[in-house]
DNA sequence: AATCCGTACAACCGCCTGGTT
DNA sequence: TAACCAGGCGGTTGTACGGAT
């Protein structure tokens, strides 16, 4: 005959918040920090579950969350964004000030989405609707997305918990009390390059060389996109796309919670580190700056960047790297926008 | 006044990942 | 190594609201 009462009573509630139970949580937060999100409900007296806690926390009582009105300066950084990483709400959040994933993916599915169709730009492919989605180009500019998501994905991770840190203070000035240490400098231990690079590394770490997986291993973890080019190019296009962006825009990987950064010889040599053969994990501790390579299994950066490692079976690189001339002013715009601080946009 | 419809957004759900035991 | 857990992420749903009919 169903459950007794006192079980009943246990159901967690669901739906809209009321001002009381964000009253109840905020102060609990206030006064403890959230803790353990499960046990924090009991502990505050919610009938919620702590997922739901979480979610009401993150999304709308946090104190640094910016509501209302989107800008045309975050539209735009929104759409740019959007057709630079798809839909990765969290790290397109990371790059928009006190705007929560949520609110983002909110107002991309219910305004910016529908106002791309309408002006006859696909919101997915951020082409016009008549042209050819697969084009040779736009392959290129896919392959170059496949790093620079990554590299995004990481940085994205990095100002989490800058702001989680952050926000710790701003309640600490209303309560004060002991605060916790902030967490180690965490580009000591994977800095974002090699984040990246530990991506690649693990698509070509089967195979006897380290640079060429099956087929079928070639694309990144987050990719949904098919590739044309195999693994060797994919890591020496990858490679290329980095000295690049460092060389060319004096690009400089940076850690915005503790401001350390790298210059373009330390990334250089990450990613030879990541062109190492996958049996040598001789390295695998990821401490700056990396130690030169004296094994001669180890394939330079250099050698990838100029073709001369094309008998393993890649097409000249340089030649191939012509091609995504035109792409590159375009990349450069992103790739600056996405790097600089005030995220000053030029006007489209 | 009642109903319909589109919009906006808070909240939930299922899946995934990383850490711990 | 496997199981478990906490937390994060993206997709989807539910609902309130306002304007049109």
């Amino acid at each position: 005959m169903g459950r007794p009462n006192s079980h009943a009573k246990e159901e967690l509630k669901k739906g809209p918040w009321t001002r009381e139970e964000d009253q109840k949580l905020l102060a609990y937060i206030e006064e403890h920090g959230h803790g353990s999100w499960r046990s924090l409900p009991a502990k505050a007296g919610l009938q919620r579950c702590g997922k739901s806690c979480r979610l009401r926390w993150t999304n709308y009582l946090r104190p640094d969350i910016k509501r209302g009105k989107f800008s045309p300066h975050e539209e735009k950084t929104i759409i740019r964004l959007h057709a630079l990483l798809g839909n990765r709400w969290s790290a397109i959040a990371a790059h928009l000030s006190k705007r929560t994933d949520n609110e983002i993916k909110n107002y991309w599915n219910t305004r910016l989405k529908k106002r791309l169709a309408r002006m006859g730009i696909d919101p997915t492919t951020h082409k016009p609707k008549n042209n050819p989605a697969q084009s040779r180009h736009a392959a290129n500019l896919s392959h170059m997305a496949q790093w620079e998501t990554a590299r995004l994905e990481a940085e994205a991770r990095l100002v989490r918990e800058s702001k989680l840190q952050s926000n710790l203070r701003l309640l600490h000035r209303f309560n004060p009390r002991p605060l916790p240490p902030p967490p180690p400098p965490r580009y000591l231990a994977a800095p974002p390059c090699l984040d990246v690079l530990k991506v690649w590394q693990q698509t070509s770490g089967s195979s006897p060389n380290g640079l060429f997986g099956s087929p079928g291993s070639l694309e990144s973890p987050t990719s949904t996109l098919n590739f044309s080019c195999n693994n060797y190019t994919m890591s020496a296009v990858n490679s290329l796309m980095a000295n690049d962006v460092v060389s060319t825009n004096n690009y400089s990987t940076c850690d915005p919670t503790y401001g350390t950064a790298y210059n373009a010889s330390e990334v250089k040599g990450k990613i030879e580190n990541s062109l190492r053969p996958a049996h040598d994990d001789s390295h695998e501790d990821s401490s700056l700056p990396c130690p030169p390579h004296q094994d001669s299994s180890i394939y330079r950066f250099d050698d990838v960047a100029s073709g001369s490692l094309n008998d393993l079976g890649g097409p000249g690189l340089f030649g191939m790297v012509e091609e995504f001339e035109d792409s590159r002013s375009y990349w450069n715009e992103l790739l600056n926008m996405v790097s600089s601080p005030a995220m000053e946009l030029p006007r489209l």
